[in-house]
DNA sequence: TCGGAACATCGACGGATGTCGATGTCTCGA
DNA sequence: TCGAGACATCGACATCCGTCGATGTTCCGA
């Protein structure tokens, strides 16, 4: 819960990875594998200052503010957000690290054609 | 359900993603999100050829024939491994198209400090 | 021809997940 | 002090997902 094991994997290609390097990252990438977390990463991403008010964010899609909310706390929960109260209002920012830990993932995975 | 879209996107930072995109995605990582998929895809590329046999497979883990099958199933439904049958054997290897698509999400987001 | 081995499929089960409306909590301005 | 806005939490619901045992299907060797 407090710390998701971030910056943790050799490419998937390569050696095989350990049953625990699987559990690790595999938290993280289902907290990744949906359209909307995904659309919420890329928009706090492309944000200016890479974060994001919630505010914005809801007007970004055909949800209920309690559902994008839940969607937030999966990505934060999972350690790819980090989450800052600033009057009324809560900025969401991506963690570099962790979408580090998972591009480290495919790092040479792309690059090994047969 | 034939030809899932692959190499399709553009890194997760940068501009904004469209819902046409993230609904692309989303399978591939949804396919990937699990620990045994993940050993699995990971056994396959580092075995010798980059293919495995279902057998070898098999006891690389404590689960039962059929879910294993099942998990080889998602992962080829999704693109993600070419399935051939040589005899008895059935042989599953990794598409690099497939992982390329996704290493491209985080290709640049690593490079991203802030 | 027959039996067994290698995989796939089926049906079922419990638990997780996405979504919603309703409600709670906090903060600021009037 | 009070009310409204921003966001989180709760409870409920339908659906999906991982796993299993049992059963098919296909192929090869005896």
């Amino acid at each position: 819960m407090s710390e998701p094991g971030l910056a943790c994997c050799t490419p998937l290609t390569g050696t095989p990875m350990s049953p625990e390097q699987a559990e690790q990252v595999a938290p993280l990438l289902k907290a990744l594998a949906d359209p909307v977390r995904l659309r919420l990463v890329s928009l706090i991403a492309a944000s200016a200052g890479g974060e994001a008010c919630v505010c914005d964010l809801n007007d970004a899609f055909d949800l209920t503010q309690a559902t994008i909310s839940h969607h937030l706390k999966v990505l934060h929960s999972a350690g790819l957000l980090d989450r800052e109260k600033r009057g009324v209002w809560v900025y969401y920012a991506v963690r570099p690290a962790a979408l580090s830990a998972v591009a480290s993932l495919f790092d040479t995975a792309a690059l090994t054609p047969a």
